[in-house]
Order: structure tokens, then sequence, then C-alpha cells
DNA sequence: CTGAAAGCGCTTACAG
DNA sequence: CTGAAAGCGCTTACAG
């Protein structure tokens, strides 16, 4: 592997005009910048980054932080964001937390962070004040996708908004008897509260009361979505309308509800929210929420505070649309 | 942020010995190293991993290398092995492609990864053997999966078997015309040609023809699958059965039939290949394989080659499953 | 426009 | 068991 030195000489130039050269910086003559170029090809230079991290105190990497990668929503912002930042010349370390607690410590104290990234962009996760701080702590600029927080960046959409836009949508059908299935761990990611409350919100404007045995929990997956609504529909009183705070947990409710032998509108309407890609599959009736829009703009926010430096960083709410489809309708009668 | 010069004052040694205390590395009496911690703790130490990588000569990051991250298959694999390689220590840098045939060649060339990572995985491609020669070059150890590549370590299924097994399923029922849907760019990824080559094979087998025209292009979508399948039930003479190469098609093929009016698998079978997260939700018929653990076997294939040395880098084909669900049956009549 | 030199923060033989 | 010192390969003022 060739170094710096190799190419100094090759070029018979110094290793500052080299690096001068390669960086494209001015206040080096053309001829010899030719030289240099010509020189790093042939020898196949590519520079250290540990050496040039090292002297410049730069990484050239962003950190990404995430509960789970392999999920649709997390998995798209990951992918839209990289494609952002490596155009940008910078690497995606990924830290795929998963739910064990003591990663996420890992994570928000900097230890993983710290002297290794750039900057930060977290995804999905709530982080509680005392992390906050710790991250803010590792240096650079942060970005967070999915909630907001003071004196970072964050793109979003407004849960609270989404949820009560998919109720209404029931409500206007005629559904008067709502469920809701939500997340479980609300502490660690953000958005299923602020949905839940749209729920309640928008029950209430309706006039109607917000009945606690109507809600249950999904954790954000195919089947906690199946068994949540499974036991929403073999209540009593069973919902007319299944509200699910996404459309994994949707997908599992439609699910649900034919293997109880219930035809999906006609008997029991099911909303999701994210317009995951296998929804338009599925004719499941969502409110869609932009998914590459936000790794693109979360990752375009992360780079414009690293050049552009004390610039105010943007807090941005993206629109979410209604998108009916074959999975609601009036309830019968 | 301290350094570990901060660490050697506070604790009242040397630089050497701190990181020694640090690694764990034998020679330093047990109440030093207590010291030594002690001080790291309360100043917060994190070692700058430039600083160490350029010292020693390791980055401690291993490069992973997939046309995307937003697919099932391969944000199921890089989760598995960025949990296996954190554990072990190392960062995982995230390399996701797309279809750019620039980037791609920026990957394989070394430009991006060289100096940069210890090792590298490969996800879903299929180098030529000039790309092989140049990750190699690139100095760690490589694993892929989803193919086998000389020289370096792998995982991968038997896709010629999977894709025998799944037409014998539809054999076995009773099919005889038996359309195929698979990728579009045989030249990128690995498989799509394995399992036409499995599902010519097998037709052969049963003496039955392989038909140009009952094989289409799927891309490895799910709206490709729709496509394909769109064109393939819309024939003269159309098949009775459909094969995708993987659960997305299928599950875009399921779609085509059913808004054709076909009612499946009574009108018509379809059957995939992955056991994809939905496939139970859809009721998909399809050959299973375990991507958890192909993610896990390639992180520790690669863990092991850069602990271990110059032993032989193993080349692992794990077993696939016939899963039987709803979407296949006898034909009519 | 170019070079000599300091310095980034570690690791690792080498001595003792 | 511990320390002094070389060296990893760059970047970046500072001179000229």
């Amino acid at each position: 592997m060739s170094t710096i030195k190799d190419v100094a000489e090759a070029a018979g130039v110094s290793i500052a005009t080299v690096s001068r050269a390669l960086h494209g910086l001015p206040r080096v003559s053309e001829a010899t910048r030719q030289r240099v170029l010509a020189a790093a090809a042939e020898l196949r230079y590519v520079a250290s980054p540990s050496a040039a991290s090292l002297a410049s105190g730069q990484t050239n990497a962003i950190g990404v932080v995430a509960p789970f990668v392999n999920r649709w929503y997390f998995a798209a912002i990951v992918h839209s964001a990289e494609e952002r930042l490596r155009k940008a010349g910078y690497d995606l370390l990924l830290y795929s937390l998963g739910t064990d607690t003591h990663e996420r410590r890992r994570a928000f104290s900097g230890t993983l962070l710290r002297k290794r990234v750039d900057g930060v962009l977290v995804l999905g996760l709530h982080p509680t004040a005392e992390e906050v701080a710790a991250l803010s702590a590792v240096g650079g600029p942060v970005a967070i996708v999915g909630a907001d927080v003071p004196g970072w960046a964050s793109v979003r959409i407004d849960d609270e908004a989404a949820a009560r836009c998919a109720v209404r949508h029931l409500l206007d059908l005629g559904h008067r008897r709502i469920g809701f299935i939500g997340g479980a761990d609300e502490l660690h990611t953000a958005m299923p509260a602020d949905r839940r409350v749209g729920y309640r919100a928008e029950l209430a404007a309706a006039g109607l009361p917000a009945l606690p045995e109507l809600e249950a929990v999904g954790g954000f997956t195919v089947s906690g979505g199946h068994l949540a609504a499974k036991r929403l529909l073999g209540l009593p009183e069973p919902p007319t309308a299944l509200f699910a705070a996404s459309d994994e947990m949707a997908m599992g409710a439609v699910q649900a509800a034919r293997r109880s032998g219930l035809r999906v509108p006609e008997d029991v309407s099911v909303i999701g929210i994210d317009d995951h890609e296998m929804a338009e599959l599925m004719d499941l009736t969502t409110v869609a929420q932009p998914v590459v829009a936000q790794g693109e703009l979360a990752a375009e926010m992360i780079l414009t505070a690293l050049t552009d430096g004390e610039q105010p960083l943007p807090a941005i709410t993206v629109p979410t649309e209604l998108m009916v489809r074959g999975t609601t309708s009036s309830p019968r009668g």
C-alpha cells in the first residue's frame, strides 16, 4: 500500500504539496497538481483515513443510531441517508441497537461514538434529557428523525396530527367504536405516545370517550398487531374499526380479522400509518409518511451543520397524506 | 476531550502503561491497572480510534457492501451481522451501493475501503473476477453472502436446489405448466441465474420443456413481480402455477392474479423463495432461507479470519425448507 | 507556489 | 512491572 511519501517521491515534490494537490487546495501550480494526480493514480494511492483524521481532527464519518435496521421505516431512512452522505464523502457507521438497554446506554453515552464520528443521526428513538446531554457532548451536530429535541436538527411527521387524520377518516365513515393498536415501549421510541394522544384527541373532538378496553399493545410488529387485533375483535362489544399506529401492525390486524372470519372492510375497517412498501399490495388504507425524504433531509441537515458552522439547526415537519384504499369503509347498518 | 496523556498524569504512570492497562495486557500490576481504570473512568476517557488505528495498523471496522439495505433480505443480514460485529468490538461501515455502476466500481476497486476496514462483508452481489481481485487486494478477509468466491469465506443457500424444491412442489401438486419470475440484472446479483437454472432443471427432470414464453423478469420487487405475473397470466395458454425467485415478487404475483379475477390457489398457484417476514401474513407458500443465521455466520467467519490468521476460509451452504401454506394447491381439473 | 517541521494520539518493541 | 522513544501517515500553520 502506497503512502503519501511514495507519491511525493514519484512526483518529485514534498508530501505537503501532495496533500494540497490531492485536496484541491489553492496555491499549487496546475502543472504540479497534474504531476501529483498522475503519480497518485499510478500508485493507486488512497490516503489513510486514520492518519488524516488524526491530523485534521475530522473523521469524515457520520454515526447512525437506530433501534433496528431490519424494519421498513428504519431501513428506508438509512438507505436514503447513506446515499446522501456517501455522495458528500462521508462514511456511515451503523449502530443498530436492538432493544438492549446496555447497548443503548453505550451509544448515547458517547463511548461508541466519541472521537469516531463528525456527526450523529438518531432514528426513531426518544432520548432522555440525560441521553441528549451525553450525545450532545460527543461534539458534532446531531440530527434526529421521528422526534424533535431542542439543540438538535430534526425531521419528523406530526404524529398526533397523522393519528387524528386516521381516526377522522374512520369517524367520517360513520364509525363510533374505534380500537387503537399502539406500541409498547413508549419510553424508547418517540411516536407511539403521540399517536395515542392523537387517537384520543380526535375521539374527544367527536364527543366520544377514550375507552381503555379499546386500546391494545402491538409492539410495532405484524405479529403484535395480529395479537392485539385478535383481543380487540374478541371483545363482547368489538370495535367496528381499528386504527393501528403502524402499517405493520395494521397488516397483522387485517390478518387477524380475516382469520376470525371477519371481512375487511365489510365487518371491520383497518387503517395504519406509514404507507409501508407492502401497503398497496395489501390494499391497506393508511396515512403515508415520506421516508426517503426524511432520510435525505436529515443527512442534508448534518452536512449543512458540518460545513456551515454555527447557523441554527432546523426542525422540519414533513407532511403526511391519507391514502384511502380497500381496508376501510362505512360500518354495516 | 481527554487524551491518554491526561489519564497517564491522573494515574501517575506513563502513557505506555495506560495503553497496556486499558487493553488488559499482561505485565501491569493489578494495583496500577485499577488506578489507570479509575482515572480513565473519572476522565470519561475514550481512546481515539484514528490514533489507535494509525499506530496499530488495525481499524477495528468491517465494511459491508450491499446493493440495498432497504430490502428484507439485506436488512435482516446487516442487522444480524452488525450485532455480532459490535459485540466483538468492531464498527460496521455501511456501503449501500444501489444500482449505480459507478459506486459499485468505487466500492470494489478499494477506493472506498482500502486502509479503512479490517475486513469486508459482501452481500448479494456477484463480483466479477476483476472485482474479486481488486477487493482481495484491499487486504483483509472477505466474506460473501449469497454467492461463493474462491479465496473468500462464503455463506449461501443452494439456490439451484431451492428453486428445484419449489418447482418440485408444484409438479407434485400436478402442475405441468409452470411460469417463472426471475430477476433482471443477472450480472450484478448472484442468485437469479442459479434459481432459473434450478427451475429449468427440475422441469427437465420431469420431462417438461423450458418454454421461453413462461419466463418473465420481475426485478426482485413487488411491483416487478406484479407486472411479470400479469403478463404470464395474460398468455393465451397461461400457466397454472407461478414460481417467483423471491417472496417479494411472489407477493406481487399473488396480487396480480387476484386483480385479474383469479383465485389463489384455486385458479393459479404461487410459490416464492425466502420466507419473507410478511410471507406468513400473506399465507404464501415458499422455500425458507435462514437470513439471521447467514448474517451471523458471515460475521463470525470474518472475526475468525481476523484473529485466527491463516486458516482456510470456510464456504458454508445453509439449508432451506419448503413452507407449504395457502397459495399453492393442485390445479383444477 | 513550495517545503521543512511540528503535531495529531495512540501502540509497541526495546531497555531496564 | 514500567517508562522513554520511535513511528504510524497524514494536515497545517509558518517561512520563504
